[in-house]
DNA sequence: AAATTACTCAACCGCGGGACT
DNA sequence: CAGTCCCGCGGTTGAGTAATT
């Protein structure tokens, strides 16, 4: 798996405008995936997680730039509040803003923000960050031989440690015991609870009806209010 | 003005899963 | 069915920069 972005001709780090040209043009001439050839035959000694990376964070057309607006703002926080970490589906609610930007504005804003008025809702892997830098700010601090360790050994197997919610989750039974819908969508999920593929489409359908209720898909709309 | 600290965000990494052979 | 390839996701890192001392 990945084996030829080890290769040692891949090259890394930030791009060169000239690079974002070479894709930008690749990519409108023959469209978007088979990211792993894009290298190869555009010239770019780059791997095609990158190159990929590049064009959906960066180059692709509608990217919207800057400043995340009060509506946006809101609407991360609550997507966040009923679907967790998942990111690309938070942004798929946001148009023109992609998952990894979402990621980075709730981590170094919107994290913050919460972190400072919500004691309950510390995801556990922050929770093991905050007892290492006792601080309310969730981003890395410079220990690098932290940072080090930290990154060595770093495996799905830690981030899936079972956790009293997990158990939680596991012990309920969706077949014959639905889930009540408190008015207070916090009651429902916080961040430190499991996704739950049966909610997920209420999830969103709630958030975005509290949002002014624009545009969402039928079934959507149609699969949470049967449920209820 | 220089050094240090804090912050932001582009980019990388490892992994899971689907498609294909 | 097993192996391989590719894509996409989420967590994390680190370079660059702003703010502070």
């Amino acid at each position: 798996m990945e084996m030829k972005e080890g290769k040692s001709s891949i090259k890394k780090g930030l791009w060169k405008p000239e690079e974002d040209i070479i894709l930008k043009n690749y990519v409108e001439a023959h469209g978007e995936g088979n990211w792993a050839n894009v290298s190869e035959k555009s010239g770019l000694m780059r791997g095609g997680k990158s190159c990929r990376m590049r064009w959906k964070n960066y180059l692709r057309p509608n990217i919207k730039r800057g400043r995340m607006s009060d509506d946006e703002k809101d609407l991360i926080i609550r997507l966040h509040k009923l679907l967790g970490n998942r990111w690309s589906l938070i942004a798929g609610r946001l148009p023109g803003r992609t998952d990894n930007e979402v990621k980075n504005y709730w981590n170094t804003h919107l994290n913050k923000r919460s972190s400072q008025t919500k004691t309950t809702t510390i995801c556990s892997k922050n929770k093991k960050k905050l007892q290492q830098f006792p601080t309310s700010q969730p981003t890395r601090c410079k220990i690098s031989e932290n940072d080090d360790k930290r990154s060595q050994g770093r495996k799905r197997e830690d981030i899936t440690a079972v956790s009293p919610w997990i158990e939680h989750a596991r012990s309920f039974n969706f077949d014959t015991e639905p889930p009540l819908f408190p008015a207070n969508d916090a009651l429902l999920f916080t961040d430190d609870e499991p996704f739950m593929p049966i909610l997920d489409s209420l999830a969103l359908y709630e958030a975005l009806q509290s949002n002014g209720g624009e545009e969402y898909p039928q079934e959507v709309a149609g699969h949470a209010t049967g449920l209820c």
